[in-house]
DNA sequence: TACATTTGTATCGTGCACGATTTAATCATG
DNA sequence: CATGATTAAATCGTGCACGATACAAATGTA
């Protein structure tokens, strides 16, 4: 077999593992969130909010790399559930700012406990805490290498 | 700031850029796949029938670490673009057994370009060889962790 | 042989993702 | 200050993902 058609080969890809692992942790996610009535995209905004009470769409999509077409509809799935308030910006008339409720703001106690439940299930000891750390490292430069990429595109 | 709080912030999990490197990657194949007039999935199939012309809907499913109710719909687009053709097993007649046709094996000669492009997109000087390459297996590592205990919730 | 259990695939409903496009507000430049 | 370009958000259509469920074929067991 050539060298161009083994790499055609899953094994020997990079993006078929990063595909799988997004979407087994997000499995591994959903029953924790269930106890918080959220998906794991809805935590997303919900981390983001709980670090910035006050945001806009647009500063909701630049933190979580995504779209508006993505984040408006869930944004609203997040209104109805009473978790946060959209209104339109009065200095900006084009932005709409999102802002926590108090239930939006007390369901942070509730979620505290959720990374170290998360954390508990990666641990498996095949994985040592160091090379999880080179891992990560790696990971953040790939996700910046790559978004520099297709915001190029 | 408690650590516990801490871990509440987007930057120090390893989920979120798991599920951006996701997103970010399949957008950079979008434009390559294209040409082909496939998705992201739709390639990890055709991918996984180039390397095994014949197999049931069971085994694309093992393969790719996606239950039928997401690979059916999958084959049956695939079916109609004229890809591959699905068939009851006489052997067994709960399986479906899915072939190549005859375009379908041809598209493999136009994707044999496609990993190198990517390649190519993913290397930035940023990331040495020896890195990814040590990335590349903790990732692997991961995944199978993950899906170890996936299947077992 | 009956009948319960398991297995393989498909159906349905919901919620993302995202490309393409739309609309309205703001900005920039002559 | 007019008008063309840019920006922010939303809308629409398509294609995943996946939990829950259905259903038929195969298997196990009394």
């Amino acid at each position: 077999m050539s060298d161009q058609a083994a790499r055609l080969y899953l094994d020997n890809q990079l993006c078929f593992p990063l595909y799988a692992a997004s979407r087994l942790t997000t499995k591994i996610y959903a029953p924790v969130l269930k106890e918080l009535d959220l998906t794991y995209p809805q935590y997303l905004v919900m981390l983001v909010l709980w670090q910035h009470a006050d945001l806009s769409v647009n500063a909701i999509c630049e933190r979580l790399l995504l779209e508006s077409n993505t984040v408006t509809p869930l944004l609203k799935r997040l209104e109805q559930k009473k978790l946060l308030t959209r209104r339109r910006s009065s200095d900006d008339e084009r932005r709409v700012m999102v802002s926590l409720t108090e239930k939006g703001d007390q369901l942070r106690k509730q979620a505290l406990s959720i990374p170290e439940q998360i954390v508990a299930s990666f641990d498996d000891g095949e994985i040592s805490e160091a090379e999880i750390r080179q891992f990560q490292e790696t990971l953040w430069t790939l996700v910046n290498v790559l978004n520099a990429k297709v915001e190029k595109m």
